[in-house]
DNA sequence: GTCTATATTACGATAGAC
DNA sequence: GTCTATCGTAATATAGAC
């Protein structure tokens, strides 16, 4: 290459640049103003590197998704007794949501206004009905309590992990990730009551 | 009275249409006018009724909360072994969360850009160590594992709950609020596996 | 209590210079 | 690639008539 690359930005530095604020602010309350403001350049220049505002919530929640469909793809989430397959689903999905956190959170908070907000709901129902499916096997398998209903059940634990995002800090002081891995694995699957 | 009371707002019947339009677009998303529009009437008479989008906020999370620190002076919060004062608790989360749903919806959502919100935020975590010195008292009498730490373990029990909101409808079709509340019981205390 | 009209500010996005 | 300046629109809120 002929020039050094210098300490400008990319739609992808951008972007990691813009979450923060979208997550800060929330993607309605920020204004290209206030991405501006975070990113030290002039409106005009955000809109050099992309189409606009939407344009960065379609990366950020893209690479989430990208993240989380990987899981699915992964041998130990399509090898072995079902129930297996979706304790490694779970464990995996604490994992990618700390990975990816800003990522995640922003797809998590997504409501539906715009096409792309649309199409984000869309992928992540389909995520959902996918792990629903592993947990229908896990139950006709006959490892999983047959009281409580499987699309409820999934419902429930997706709220369990996915909540993840609204108080982890992947700073050293607090919870690691394979703390948090564990304590989402026995919670979903033995409870918070002592066995005896 | 000398007067019959005819269909006109008051802030009250105002909130219940201000809530669902902030559901539906989110609260920084919601213009006076869209609001107007859902009423019925123009802007200008909406702020006869409220200083403005913010006291709306303000009125429903302060519901929201109302119903959920109700649940704290209740006796069966108050009196008995931690771990049925806890389960109780839970219990009644779900309840009030399905009585106030559209109010605990938009508390739920708040992200602190205001002094509202941070003042709401500043509840919810109130509410919530509570209901963590529930956990912690439970834990000492033995009736809670020990092996996830007090705090992670609250997280993770709010975020089941919490999450329903992102899908409980109290249309006949669906979960009722027993179903719901017995599901998350199960789940939090005895977990998914199927006991041997 | 409700309306129309409007003041004022902020927004997303573009033009065009350097 | 970044800037300043600005366009057109839409936002919150108010004034004042009825």
């Amino acid at each position: 290459m002929t020039t050094a690359k210098r300490d400008t930005y990319t739609p992808e530095t951008l972007l990691s640049v813009a979450v923060q604020v979208f997550i800060e602010r929330g993607y309605d309350g920020t204004s290209m103003e206030h991405l501006s403001k975070a990113a030290g350049i002039s409106k005009s220049s955000i809109y050099h590197h992309v189409a606009g505002k939407e344009e960065l919530l379609r990366r950020a929640v893209s690479r989430a998704l990208d993240g989380l469909f990987g899981i699915l793809g992964e041998e130990h989430a399509r090898v072995g007794r079902a129930v297996e397959r979706l304790e490694y689903v779970v464990r995996r999905m604490v994992e990618v949501l700390i990975t990816e956190l800003p990522y995640v959170t922003l797809l998590l908070r997504v409501r539906g206004n715009t096409d792309t907000e649309r199409w984000a709901l869309e992928r992540r129902r389909d995520f959902d009905h996918r792990v629903a499916e592993l947990l229908r096997a896990a139950a006709a398998d006959g490892d999983v309590r047959g009281d409580v209903e499987v699309r409820l059940a999934t419902r429930l634990v997706f709220g369990m992990i996915n909540s993840m995002v609204e108080w982890y800090r992947p700073d050293g002081r607090g919870v690691s990730e394979r703390e948090a891995a564990d304590a989402v694995v026995q919670l979903v699957f033995s409870g918070l009551r002592k066995e005896h």
